[in-house]
DNA sequence: ACATTGAGCGAACACTTGTAAGCTGAAAGT
DNA sequence: ACTTTCAGCTTACAAGTGTTCGCTCAATGT
C-alpha cells in the first residue's frame, strides 16, 4: 500500500486545496472562487476536480476544518509554554495575531463563512469557534477555579471580542495592529475582572448558556 | 420642481433598492446578487440600471448607509425612552434583537460586508459601527462620568460582543434567541463592571485606542 | 498474463453574466 | 412652438460558469 496511485491522488488533492488557498485574498472570497480557476491553478482539467470533491462547497469545508485545526493547535502550544511564566492572555493574543497576520487567507475564510450563505459552512465555523471557547473555559475552570457556567460565559465573551478584533486587524499596518492588540488585551482583562465580580451570585446567570445549532461529533 | 420626471426616477430607484433588499436572504448574499436579477425584480431592463447606479457596488453602499442609519435611529430612540426608568443595557439589547430579527437582511448585509471583499464596503460598515461606539461612549462619559479613553475601550468591547451575538442570533429560533440575549446582557454587565475596576489607574490603558482605517466625513 | 479500476482529459452543452450602442418618446427648458 | 434632455428600451456580444459524456492508459488485483 501507500501505492503510487494513491500518493499521486493525494498530491493533486493538496494541489487543489493549495490552489484555493492561494487565490483567496482580501479581494477574492471563497464564494467568488470558481471551480475552473481553481482547477487551472492546480494544473488539472476542470472536470477532474470531481475526482476529489463533489463540489466547491466540499472543498471549502475542508479548508475550514484544516484552518480551524491549525489555529487551535497553535493556541494550545502557546498555552503550554505559559507554565514558564508570562501572562496567558498576552501570549494567547500574540499567537492569535500571528495567525491572523500569517494565515490571513484562512482567517478571512473563517470570518466570512461564519456569516456566509451556506448553513453547513456556518455550522462548521461555529463548531471551530466552539472548540476555542471550550478550551478556554476548561482553562478558566481549572486554573481560576471558576464554576462552569461563569467560565463559559466569560470565554464566550472573550472569543467574541478577540475574533472581532482579529477581523479589524486584517486591514491594519503592523504598528496599528500592535496597538489594537494592546487595546484588546485590556478589554480581555476587563471581561476577566468583570467575571470575577460575579463569583458569588450564582442566580444572576441565565439558566442555559450553551445553545448549539447542531450537535458536534468531532474530536 | 418636484417634477413628474424626478419623482418617477426616484420611484424606480427605490424599486431597485427594494428589489435588492428583497432578494437578500440567509442563502443569498449581496455579492452573489446579479444586476440582471435585481433589474428584473424592479421591472426595468438590465441596462436601465445604469441610469441610477454606476454599478452594483454603489447600490450596495447605499444599502449599508441606509441600514446603518436605521439601526442607529432605533437605538437612539430607545435610549431616550430610558429616562422613564429601566436598564439601558436591557432596553438597548432588546432593540438590537428586534432589528436583527425584523431587518435581518440588512443586518446580514452589514455583517457580511464588514469582512467582505470590497475595501469601500468594509470602510462603510466600519464607519457605521464607529457611530454606535461613539454614541455609546458619549453616553458612558455623560451618565457614568467615565474618562474618555476608558469609555471608548468599554463601548468598543460591548459593540464587539453585541454584534457577534447578533450574528449568532440570525440562525436561532425565538426562544433560543431570547436566551442568547439574556446571556449577552450578563456579558455586557461583565464588561461594564470590569471597566469600573479600571476607574482609578489611568496608566494601564494603551496610549492610543482609536485607529481609523479612513477619515470619516459623515454626520 | 490478463482484467479491472479510476485519475485525468477534451469536447460540448446550456446557461448566466455585465455592458456597449443606438433608438424612442415624453417631460422640461426656452 | 421648438429644442433639448434623459429614463427606459431592444438588440447584441464576448466571456465566463458548472456539469455530462465518453475516452485513454497506467497502476492495481488476481
Amino acid at each position: 500500500m501507500a501505492g503510487v496511485r494513491a500518493r499521486q491522488k493525494e498530491k493533486t488533492r493538496r494541489a487543489l486545496i493549495d490552489a484555493a488557498l492561494n487565490q483567496l485574498s482580501a479581494e477574492i472570497s471563497f464564494s467568488s472562487l470558481s471551480l475552473r480557476e481553481v482547477a487551472r491553478e492546480a494544473q488539472i482539467a476542470p472536470t477532474s476536480f470531481y475526482r476529489h470533491f463533489q463540489n466547491m462547497e466540499e472543498l471549502g469545508l475542508t479548508l475550514v476544518d484544516e484552518g480551524g485545526l491549525a489555529l487551535r493547535q497553535l493556541l494550545r502550544q502557546s498555552r503550554q509554554r505559559i507554565d514558564s511564566g508570562g501572562s496567558i492572555i498576552r501570549v494567547s493574543l500574540e499567537t492569535f495575531i500571528y495567525f491572523v497576520t500569517h494565515h490571513s487567507s484562512v482567517f478571512r475564510l473563517l470570518l466570512q463563512e461564519r456569516s456566509g450563505t451556506s448553513r453547513e459552512f456556518r455550522d462548521a465555523v461555529a463548531r471551530e469557534i466552539d472548540h476555542f471557547k471550550s478550551e478556554l473555559a476548561d482553562y478558566l475552570m481549572a486554573e481560576r477555579k471558576m464554576p462552569r457556567r461563569l467560565a463559559e460565559l466569560q470565554s464566550d465573551a472573550i472569543v467574541r471580542v478577540v475574533f472581532s478584533a482579529g477581523a479589524d486587524a486584517l486591514d491594519l499596518e503592523d504598528d496599528a495592529k500592535l496597538r489594537l492588540m494592546e487595546q484588546t488585551i485590556v478589554q480581555v482583562r476587563m471581561v476577566a475582572r468583570g467575571a470575577q465580580t460575579f463569583m458569588g451570585d450564582d442566580q444572576i446567570l441565565p439558566a442555559s448558556v450553551h445553545i448549539p445549532a447542531k450537535p458536534d461529533h468531532s474530536s
